[in-house]
DNA sequence: AAGATTAGTGATTCATCAATCAGTCAACCT
DNA sequence: AGGTTGACTGATTGATGAATCACTAATCTT
């Protein structure tokens, strides 16, 4: 029993792993769901013991790369020194993107993609993401703590873009 | 004769229009040419006339909203006061978000597309942005230049995402 | 070992789409 | 009037993709 609840949870993360990279890749909308069955070794239909619909699996990917975020930024938070925060919250999102950059991609694609379930997911996050640095830049005694947490967000996102169009003069200071 | 070249102009630039409208509210991908062709009030396989591919009215609609944003920077450059300078670009900005947000959408959507010519338009874009707002900071004396620059555009695109998913908190201070 | 539950797949369905083709219709020329 | 050109469309094609169905194989239970 327990075996095949992690057997199938392995499936499952499999699934979501894989439709990352394609989602990613492709573009959500241009990816097959017998794209992301090969990557993940299981036949296309089978996908859909696991997600009701191709959307549903793209939340499911979305979330992960929010929690993938909101717990490392956490980490920073409640470790690192006032002086040291902002830098280090800056480093902990520059591995992000080296690490899982398909994350960010998909991130960056759900951004403007307009049915409600995903907005909301993008908003989730970027709310929380949002709460987290700015509580801590006001912890830390960081003045302007809202104008400091929207630049740092206005950074990340340029990044993002510098990161996607293979453009590293864009975040040249 | 100059008539006819009138007619198929308007022709082409209501396509172009229709394109932007109905990419940037449908997705690039999963819009479709005959979507596209009833905006634009022409039968589907007319699109063809104009452009080869799908792909092509993508790559003319993005040089569409590149040259949108250029032209009203340069406008800002040549006339604004040093002092007035980031203010002026910032309002510029602000001011075509709000009349042609499907062209910022579209531009959002292109910077995850991985194919080379679309890559290539957008990395142009960008490259004419930053050059410009980079040498008019420059020649207004604003110290840090480069990286003025930087947040400027960070602050852009931070204002894109703002507005794309309806989350004006994303840029308070 | 037999029965029952779970893991997994091949084949199919029905819908959809970019692109092509073959043609109509109207305007203009002479 | 008749012929030529350019604007424009209906019908079609060939490919593709999400989701369903009907199965088989494997594992577990007792």
């Amino acid at each position: 029993m327990s075996k095949n609840e992690t057997r199938s949870a392995n499936r499952k993360s499999d699934i979501i792993s894989a439709a990352i990279e394609v989602f990613a890749e492709t573009g959500y909308f241009r990816a097959t769901t017998a794209q992301v069955a090969e990557r993940a070794k299981i036949s296309q239909p089978y996908i859909f013991r696991f997600f009701s619909t191709k959307e549903a699996l793209l939340l499911t990917a979305l979330e992960v790369s929010w929690t993938r975020i909101i717990d490392s930024f956490r980490k920073v938070v409640e470790s690192a020194s006032p002086e040291q925060l902002e830098t280090d919250l800056i480093r902990a999102y520059e591995e992000i993107l080296n690490t899982y950059q398909n994350e960010v991609l998909l991130q960056m694609q759900a951004q403007t993609i307009r049915e409600d379930s995903i907005r909301e997911a993008m908003r989730g996050g970027f709310r929380e993401v949002r709460r987290m640095v700015l509580d801590a830049f006001r912890a830390a005694g960081i003045p302007n703590a809202e104008e400091r947490t929207m630049l740092f967000l206005a950074r990340g996102m340029l990044c993002n873009i510098s990161a996607a169009l293979l453009m590293p003069e864009l975040m040249e200071t």
